[in-house]
DNA sequence: GTGAAAGCGCTAACAC
DNA sequence: GTGTTAGCGCTTTCAC
């Protein structure tokens, strides 16, 4: 019995025998009363939720869930970097969309270390989440494959599983950037790529539709193609460093967001006009009018956890690869050239 | 006794009796085994760790935390919107702080919303987490008194709690907001003010501190402070009609990061030409030189998680207001404008 | 409509 | 060192 009036020290937590024992039924009665109320007469039920009020009775989802079916009414998700916009917006559109399926949410990043991914992706799962959403780090899933087995939804998100078969919602990174570049170079003869290391799946992506576009093109121009940056930083350097040549570039196309960033600070440094484009949006690009071609990060968080549902309630549908489309978000045309302005002259 | 081997349909998750069965050993030695294996025999331990690798044994934390004392190893996080970049940092902050102690991080936001806010966090609480860090939606959280009673760690963050004695971590947003305004008054004559809704603490605390420091200025300047600006768009709009205006605003404030950027697009819409202030910090705001008020978000969560750490070894401690400086990161001076280009003219 | 007993998967007491 | 028994807080057979 709880001391639900005089405790002297710290108060204990109320469970449903204390709930039943203070309505004066079993808890057998007590239970169905928090599970299906209808099956229990007017008069005990009122009791039940009176006492359960009274005690401030909050059910223990960990023995609930245990006794259910050894899986929680939760759902990992697991993102390189939640400091990143686009992950936090992939984080944000997931939680919505779980929200009204009474889905919480247990989130992870990996900072793009393959072991990271492993402890924090057993670490979900033996929490027994109803399904895992995944940006992978790693290279190889097949750890998964026990658990992929056991009937967990496993959606990848943004990169496709490497060596294991399970759902993916991705972006068509490959023909995007192709595109782009396509429409950079029919403007631009100097036209400067800069790309992540490309051990990412989309880096690469990227890259191989960049390349796609030139070989198309023909090597005719001498465009710029750098890879292995990082971060803004290093793009920030790179393109600085390029500005300072004599055959001064006239456009930029960043591959990623923070990329883009790195790109805009060095225009801002040197003074310099440039058309220039990137991959992902932002609101930097937004403010100063680039061109963006980017995979909206809440339709990616939407359409991944609309398929984890859909996979919750059947688990035996067949493995999906869902291709989303990148948006070209059209700002300044692209043969115009742009200014970051800042500190004004 | 589960199908390791020839199961037809769908596999079985192994448990620790099939493990120990496996390994001829009893439960309570596999038990031991995952807990504390000094205390078994080599062989046996071996034997275990064998077996549990070889079904792929991962032990199930619901029946774990459920035996141990009814609290799991998780922390909850409940902030305002994981979309605002301020928030994610503290969210991805918190997650590197609580990693090494071993702990996971549930997360929920409420978007401001004082209804969703207790329907998260009774959810969170309903796991049994550790610790509960929150940045409140609502002005009233004597809701939780029962839970803090129960010893729950109830640490808050960026605004303190209503009607409730528990930890909070906060910013000097009042005497920083001061400060910023009177340095902007010593340069400007027409400084616009632009805050939130003041029904967030933060919010009218800045505003406090504007005012503060136009009344110690005395009245002698006409300065302009509008209020109830709820996000980027309505700060555009507003910037813009004030542009638009036969004397113009050679000074913004912006009294959080939304509303800064919206100021900064109607900058760039008018083509002129202002000095530019704002609370909090953003990759904008670095790139086109806006000086900063800005509270280090990753220091607010890794103070928080800190406190939480303390608070979960010695639940006692009395209740402790930690209050955090803003720092304050000059870029251009205050008396000269900046400008946002975008398309060069 | 309600109650008694069993059990989800695991660990804490005690025996041996 | 290891096995037996009981129990965390809840829900599910099955009687009544």
């Amino acid at each position: 019995m709880p001391a639900h009036d005089g405790a002297p020290q710290r108060a204990t937590r109320p469970k449903l025998s204390d709930v039943a024992a203070l309505a004066a039924v079993s808890v057998r009665t007590a239970s169905r009363v928090m599970t299906d109320p209808e099956r229990v007469s007017y008069d005990t039920r009122e009791r039940v939720i009176k006492a359960a009020r009274m005690l401030q009775f909050q059910p223990n989802r960990l023995a609930r869930e245990l006794r259910i079916g050894a899986r929680s009414t939760a759902v990992g998700l697991v993102v390189a970097d939640l400091t990143n916009p686009f992950y936090s917006a992939v984080a944000a559109a997931a939680e919505r969309q779980l929200e009204p399926a009474g889905l919480d949410l247990f989130i992870g990043s990996t900072n793009e270390d393959p072991q990271r991914e492993h402890t924090v992706v057993t670490s979900m799962l033996s929490r027994r989440i109803q399904a895992l959403l995944i940006v992978p780090a790693a290279t190889d899933q097949s750890y998964l494959l026990p658990e992929a087995r056991l009937g967990t939804p496993l959606i990848f998100l943004d990169r496709p599983p490497g060596n294991l078969a399970a759902d993916a919602v991705v972006g068509n990174d490959r023909a995007a950037a192709r595109a782009a570049m396509t429409d950079l170079m029919a403007h631009h003869d100097h036209v400067v790529v800069i790309g992540d290391v490309d051990v990412a799946w989309t880096a690469r992506e990227r890259l191989a539709g960049v390349h796609d576009a030139m070989i198309t093109a023909g090597s005719a121009s001498d465009h710029i193609v750098i890879t292995d940056v990082h971060d803004a930083a290093q793009a920030h350097e790179a393109s600085r460093a390029l500005l300072d040549r004599t055959v001064v570039p006239t456009a930029f196309f960043g591959l990623n967001n923070l990329i883009t960033l790195g790109i805009l600070q060095a225009l801002r440094d040197r003074g310099h006009r440039a058309t220039v484009m990137g991959f992902d949006d932002s609101d930097v690009m937004e403010l100063l009018g680039v061109t963006a071609v980017a995979l909206a990060p809440a339709k990616l968080g939407g359409r991944a956890c609309a398929r984890a549902l859909e996979r919750i309630a059947d688990p035996d549908l067949p493995v999906e690869l869902i291709e989303l489309a990148a948006d070209r978000i059209e700002r300044t045309p692209l043969d115009q050239p742009i200014r970051v302005a800042g500190r004004a002259g």
